[in-house]
DNA sequence: CTGCTTACTCAAGCTGCTTGCCTATATATT
DNA sequence: AATATATAGGCAAGCAGCTTGAGTAAGCAG
């Protein structure tokens, strides 16, 4: 079994695991791109330029998901503070309340792995997880 | 710094890499789901229906990405040797070699992460990713 | 040999992205 | 100040890669 097939299959687990997690809270018409747009804007919103670079897609692309979020009540636009061509995205408060039980249900998801591993296994893989691969999802700044 | 962002970068940037490698090795015509399949064909091959568990598509979406295999040169489907319904789907001389690009590649990616971590605690974490996440791409058997 | 299941494929449709183009604002150059 | 260039964003069209739906051929259980 490769490190490659392992890791590929951790991470999609991880991330189903986490959005069948917000699913089952109620937030049931959301895909787990939007989960990563959520921890971009919080605490303080972003740009939809720093959304596409954040998601690895383009800001056209970003623009469209800000438009299903808008339509969902998720997040809202306004007028960015100091420039005038671009407008910060921020969390409604159902965004708020999303991103709460996100990371609630991220937590669920790995206490299963820490029952596997241990505590201490567990904290010493992230470390060097995030020493192989810093910076946030999903296309890493190269 | 979270373990799920870490994590999906980390794989997301191993399966580039190695993608990447396969490509300068002159295998500029697929694309990193066809290296998934080539490792469930190697050695002796195996059906549509197998492909698209193991890639965890539905077995017309690996009919159509088999086809495109075929198309290019690196498999071909044959009579299946005891279940006349069934045809099996095989590595030709290319994709042979192909596949061991790829895994010249892997091999390649994964020396940057040893110069990082060292060889044992990169050991240690594909065995705890291999207990956290057995069964093989895309799809766990769940 | 009848009824049900399994392996596969063809066709059509859809989702989420891309590329191409455009406007408005900011910033650098002269 | 005037002009040129770069940046933020959005509209529209296109497309890749998947899905669902429907159908044929072969195995299998009674």
């Amino acid at each position: 079994m490769s490190l490659t097939a392992s890791l590929l299959t951790a991470a999609t687990v991880l991330v189903d695991d986490i959005h069948s997690g917000v699913v089952a809270r109620g937030f049931t018409d959301l895909r787990p791109t939007h989960g990563f747009v959520f921890s971009r804007l919080s605490p303080t919103g972003a740009t939809v330029t720093e959304i596409a670079e954040h998601l690895g897609v383009t800001r056209q692309a970003a623009s469209q998901i800000v438009d299903e979020l808008v339509a969902k009540g998720y997040v809202e636009r306004r007028p960015h503070p100091v420039d005038a061509r671009a407008r910060l995205v921020v969390l409604t408060t159902r965004g708020v309340r999303c991103t709460r039980a996100a990371e609630e249900a991220a937590v669920e998801a790995l206490e299963t792995w820490e029952d596997i591993l241990g505590e201490p296994r567990l904290l010493a893989m992230r470390d060097q997880l995030v020493r192989l691969a810093p910076g946030g999802p999903l296309r890493p700044t190269r």
